[in-house]
DNA sequence: AACACGTCCTGAGCGC
DNA sequence: TGCGCTCAGGACGTGT
């Protein structure tokens, strides 16, 4: 159940486990996820010293010596887990990376529509070429309502696409759109170019509040990820209209509503959220 | 059976 | 007719 705070906390529940570490083998149990599997036919791997676990947008980056690093997504089904090496391995188990200390770090994902890739890492560069393009980061200062408001310009699509886009900004996924929208107050449809600078600047500041309440709230889930059993936990998400179509408001006790936008589920509430 | 929290690819539509 | 861009919708396995 991967969104950015999730990501993140999966980030910083593998960091501890995973730095100063030492690969010896890595073992694959299918080909193909989002894209083909082929970390296992890079010898390099073997022997390389894990440096840093970080997040980007919804990557998690695991950086080893030799300049290369591990870039995982979870897509909508992964999820990570430490055990021993000796512990059995279970459906979707697709991938198994054998540490020098006799654990595992093992990478489930039912769906497969995650990742699992190896990339260099050029000179000048602290993260693969392929991320370059992505906007900032929700929680980074450069994620201004100025910003907002200039990315939104001669920009038709509903807002609620827009910010879901990667190229505006990353990390925003299809709960916490709706959730950042009922926030500020914006009907999901307004065209983007439509926000004026004080919605603008109310998005920016709800995307931020949800998110990080998201991170807060997330803290949970790492007691249970690192148990040996690698159990979801519950991550308990306190929801305003995600999947609340048909009931109140918490404002305003009007029916929430869902209707389908971009093909995603998309809630609002029709009288506190406007065009 | 409908729907699922992500991303990539395709093709339609439009302005130039 | 075509180029470049924006945007919506489908596809991608499996689980509930």
């Amino acid at each position: 159940m991967p969104e950015l705070p999730e990501v993140e906390t999966v980030t910083n529940a593998l960091r501890p486990h995973l730095v100063g570490r030492c690969i010896t083998t890595v073992e694959t149990h299918t080909a193909q996820l989002r894209t083909p599997v082929v970390v296992h036919q890079h010898p390099e791997i073997c022997g390389a010293t894990i440096t840093a676990v970080r997040r980007r947008a919804k990557y998690i980056l695991v950086e080893l010596d030799r300049r290369l690093v591990i870039l995982v997504h979870l897509g909508m089904t992964g999820s990570c887990r430490i055990v021993t090496a000796a512990a059995p391995s279970v459906d979707h188990e697709h991938i198994i990376v054998y540490l020098d200390d006799g654990m595992t770090w093992r990478y489930r994902d039912p769906r497969r529509f995650g990742m699992f890739e190896l990339h260099p890492i050029g000179k000048e560069e602290v993260i693969p070429e392929c991320l370059a393009a992505f906007g900032p980061e929700p929680l980074a200062a450069e994620f201004t309502a100025e910003y907002l408001r200039d990315v939104c310009r001669q920009r038709q699509k509903p807002i609620k696409n827009l910010v879901m886009d990667n190229a505006c900004v990353v990390g925003v996924g299809n709960i916490y759109a709706s959730e950042a929208l009922y926030r500020a107050r914006i009907h999901p449809g307004t065209p983007a170019a439509r926000l004026s600078a004080a919605r603008c600047d109310r998005l920016v500041t709800a995307v931020r509040q949800v998110l990080q309440d998201a991170i807060d709230a997330g803290g949970t889930t790492i007691s249970d990820f690192q148990t040996v059993d690698g159990s979801e936990g519950k991550f308990s998400r306190h929801l305003d209209v995600y999947g609340r179509a048909g009931e109140p408001c918490h404002a305003c006790s009007r029916d929430l509503r869902r209707v389908v936008m971009a093909g995603r589920s998309t809630f609002y509430c029709p009288a506190c959220q406007r065009y």
